[in-house]
DNA sequence: TTGAAAGCGGTACCAC
DNA sequence: GTGGTACCGCTTTCAA
């Protein structure tokens, strides 16, 4: 020991792994790691790799599958011990060589197309069930719904939500209020809508405030905000807790490095549903008694 | 070639550094990645990481200087080429001996104490000195600040700022303005509030919303919002590039490797003032046209 | 070009 | 316990 601190000793960490067979270091790919949601999602991970003494290695695709790829082999090639991945749209089918080579793979908020493998999803078909449950419940019968491409999974998801709910109410959809946009809102007969991520909320909320509607379309959004309280009215939010998700697929990970080999999992997190007055305004405006 | 893919061979990247005697990986230690501003800056790290073709790893210090000792001991440990940390308040000191080991450092948004290293700042003195000029150029002489624990390196840039702007406009400081907190703003007789973080701001925004004043009080915040334009009235806020901050801290940390051995540098982002209605409200109420 | 051997900084196993 | 040796998977040097 006295050695040691004479001559400043410290020893290598690589080195020792690479003997051990191990690296005790975890990947992680977002889309975009500025995001809040991948932000939250990351540090979910952490804490569960931390308490298992694992490092954590952090990149971002930009919903890029190229970019993606590039980052999985780099992450590959130094033997990382697990890996997470938020798949980027168009498929993973390179991963499998990757599993196949050994790399304990579990996939976030997306699955992974062409492939099997674990995945931890945001319950995003129940959130618009919800969300769109209600509004119904709130008097409303033309129900927008502001998504993105439905050819995506998450969309997909959303509408197959949307189309439950308001079939189990008995009532007819209008393709056109499946496919709102902000720009089409005002000449829409929709009384609420719902919007199927932050982005599309954002911009649904800044159409209303132009055209003086916000206090008569309701509006359910899909992702908080860190002022939807203080908005006016406060906004109805369905959100999951991206930090849960991330907890849950390195625990999943971590599983499955132990040796658990039952066949790949799916999972989804619950969403909750948050009412703040935007949501609850009713489809026939009350006369106001002021 | 075809050996190689006949056999599923890869390259082990690790086994290749530990030769080659370098990691081709930085560590990146911020508080909480959670944090918008935290992720966006791991993001622009992560871009200038990738141009040099390198890995990153992340981690977060809760604002705790034991666990920022235990992860950059970490990195340290892997031999990481570069390492960059938003300082856990309370002191580096631990750092000279990692930074005497041969890892170059540069510390974000807050300087190192106890210890000389290379530091990528916000310019929050200067933000919070062209906030309060807005709101004095709007007729305001009474105005508040709202900010944390004036022990904090982070608050006492801000009352710095705060000082220099009212001093320069030739206005009197009332102590009980310099610490007003969001419950004592009902009771203030301030016409105008600088806030030095989101928290902060936000916490002001629900006073004034629930105590019916958000048209009467200006408000500037430090730190931008998602919809903040989308408030009535919309926030005005003095903001920095949280990414930019990333970037030249990772372009800093590069130039250092390649061995620029100039005196430590401490560098400011300049921040920037987006006014859109709370801090343009004049200090004295007009009578409405209307 | 091709092949063999040493070494990066450690760990693991062996006999003593 | 202690010392010696092989080895993790690769790069680099040097000889053939």
């Amino acid at each position: 020991m006295d050695a040691i601190d004479d001559l400043g000793f410290r020893r290598n960490e690589s080195a020792r792994l690479l003997r051990t067979g191990r690296t005790s270091a975890l990947g992680f790919i977002g889309d975009d790691l500025a995001e809040p949601d991948t932000a939250a999602l990351c540090r979910g991970i952490e804490e569960v790799a931390r308490e298992h003494g694992m490092l954590l290695f952090t990149g971002s695709n930009d919903s890029n599958l190229d970019r993606e790829q590039r980052l999985a082999e780099s992450l590959t090639a130094r033997r990382v011990d697990g890996l997470i991945i938020k798949p980027a749209p168009g498929g993973q089918a390179y991963l499998a060589a990757e599993i196949e080579a050994g790399t304990t793979t579990v996939c976030v908020l997306r699955p992974p197309a062409g492939i099997e493998a674990d995945t931890v999803l945001a319950d995003e078909r129940g959130g618009a069930q919800v969300a769109v449950a209600h509004l119904i419940a709130h008097g409303h019968r033309r129900i927008g719904l502001v998504i993105g491409d439905p050819g995506q999974y998450g969309p997909r998801q959303l509408l197959q939500g949307y189309n439950q709910a308001m079939a189990e109410a008995g009532l007819m959809v209008d393709d056109a209020w499946t496919t709102l946009t902000p720009e089409r809102l005002a000449d829409s007969p929709v009384t609420a809508v719902f919007c199927g991520s932050r982005e599309h909320t954002g911009r649904v909320l800044r159409v209303l405030a132009a055209t003086g509607q916000s206090e008569r379309i309701a509006v359910v959004g899909f992702g908080d905000f860190g002022l939807a309280d203080y908005l006016r009215p406060g906004l109805t939010v369905v959100s999951y807790n991206p930090a849960e998700v991330g907890r849950m697929a390195a625990e999943l990970l971590f599983r499955r490095i132990d040796g658990d080999d039952a066949p790949p999992a799916r999972v989804a997190v619950p969403v909750r549903l948050v009412a703040r007055g935007s949501g609850e305004i009713p489809a026939t405006p009350r006369v106001s008694a002021l």
